[in-house]
DNA sequence: GGCATTATATGATATAAATCATATAATTTA
DNA sequence: TAAATTATATGATTTATATCATATAATGCC
């Protein structure tokens, strides 16, 4: 798939406010920051920022999905995060004044907002809520994150996998049959995510189906028996 | 060791520039501040705050040293965070509103003072310096955290055995005689970081010291050659 | 100061999971 | 649409590391 970039569009129609830390803004502010943002549409596989890289602004996903990923050891690629749409990210470099440490790629097509640099500073220099939402957003990603380390440090790659899909399940839901799982991932970016090599990940998945955990076709897992999913994401020996 | 709770005192000395995010605060703040904070010194191994608890206040390190500790699977012990003097500590869940997902135990005798909740937050509130200070602190943490991320996702025990080694140096700093590190951990504390088994952890320490990349004594670790222990924390083959 | 407890050390064994290998299925793209 | 590439699948083998076991050293305690 070639890569030429976002198209940019018009915004007058996304609404920023599909963005939960914007839900604290009035109907003035929201007006105001529409001024200072520009919408651009992602084909899927596009990379929205690069590690290294230094923030212009705020990234708003009004849809589509993303991953946080950053290159390890050998050109190892870890996925850090999951990112769905009314999330925002790159908000951490941008807050700290940093550098990308890791890069955003869209796992589908994607309508994605940059808000200013500048603009975004002084909205939340002057709008101490707005500022508690992202410092919210920040706490809750620190939060996943530590307990992803428990995770790693702790579970066996078998429950892992099995935390893994709940996680998956949690972050974009389940579609209308109310089971197959709202993503599409290729198994390497599972394993890239669990921590595991992608033989062992199609090994797992295709045991769970066996064991009628779940169900696959083709990139979509659905999760047949919740409850036995949930005892082999936790310990059980 | 008994712990029968922090011994405390009153707080005219103790100086709250001490730690870092309150540097950015003029003569005036922190005359304020001080009036809203109070001391206490804490015996090695005590708790400074629970899992589950709820934050009455922002705990800032005058002396000693901390870790965050979270109860994983099988009632494992997980070390998240090491904290050193200067540094604050709950203000993850003091500024989410949640109950702290981990534990702060003392390492060694220690002197912190609780800054009372509602003074905090109006600090940050009407000081956006301070805000950003401790906004740059959480994105600190969740760079560490996202980096042992790709180390227990990527590297094998041995890598990231070496690699906690130049942590804990990078951490607590060297000694007087410059190579020994400025922390005492357990074995079983330093495997909790790692994330082995106690009996992996003193044995690869074992081996470290064999092959004079480190030397021990007791719970002192020295680092000998730091060129090859910095060469096996990384990929080697 | 001696006894009990806990921490450190090291060997032996078992096992989870990586790696290597090969086959088939599914996508790309020419 | 065929060829090429990439993704998924599964078997065989190797290896890192946990676990179990036992010994010694260090520390806490009455």
């Amino acid at each position: 798939m070639k890569n030429n970039g976002p198209i940019e569009t018009s915004c007058v129609h996304c609404n920023v406010r599909l963005n939960s830390v914007f839900n604290v803004l009035d109907e003035d502010q929201v007006k105001d920051l529409c001024i200072h943002k520009s919408c651009a549409v992602y084909k899927k596989g596009q990379y929205v920022f690069t590690e290294n890289g230094l923030p212009a602004g705020l990234f708003c996903i009004n849809s589509g999905k993303i991953k946080l990923t950053t290159t390890g050891y050998d050109g190892k690629e870890q996925i850090l995060r999951l990112v769905k749409s009314g999330d925002i990210v790159g908000y951490r470099a941008l807050l700290s004044n940093e550098r990308y440490h890791c890069s955003a790629v869209t796992l589908e097509d994607a309508s994605i907002c940059i808000i200013d640099k500048k603009y975004f500073f002084d909205a939340i220099e002057s709008s101490p809520k707005l500022m508690f939402e992202v410092v919210k957003k920040m706490s809750q990603d620190l939060k996943v994150a530590e307990d992803h380390i428990v995770s790693l440090s702790q579970k066996n790659v078998r429950e892992r996998m099995a935390e893994a899909l709940l996680f998956l399940k949690a972050t974009y839901g389940f579609e209308e049959d109310n089971q197959t799982i709202n993503v599409s991932l290729s198994r390497e970016e599972i394993a890239d995510y669990v921590g595991t090599s992608t033989e062992s990940c199609i090994r797992l998945l295709s045991e769970f189906n066996n064991d009628k955990l779940i169900s696959l076709k083709g990139k979509k897992i659905s999760i047949v028996n919740l409850q036995k999913l949930i005892q082999t994401a936790n310990i059980e020996d």
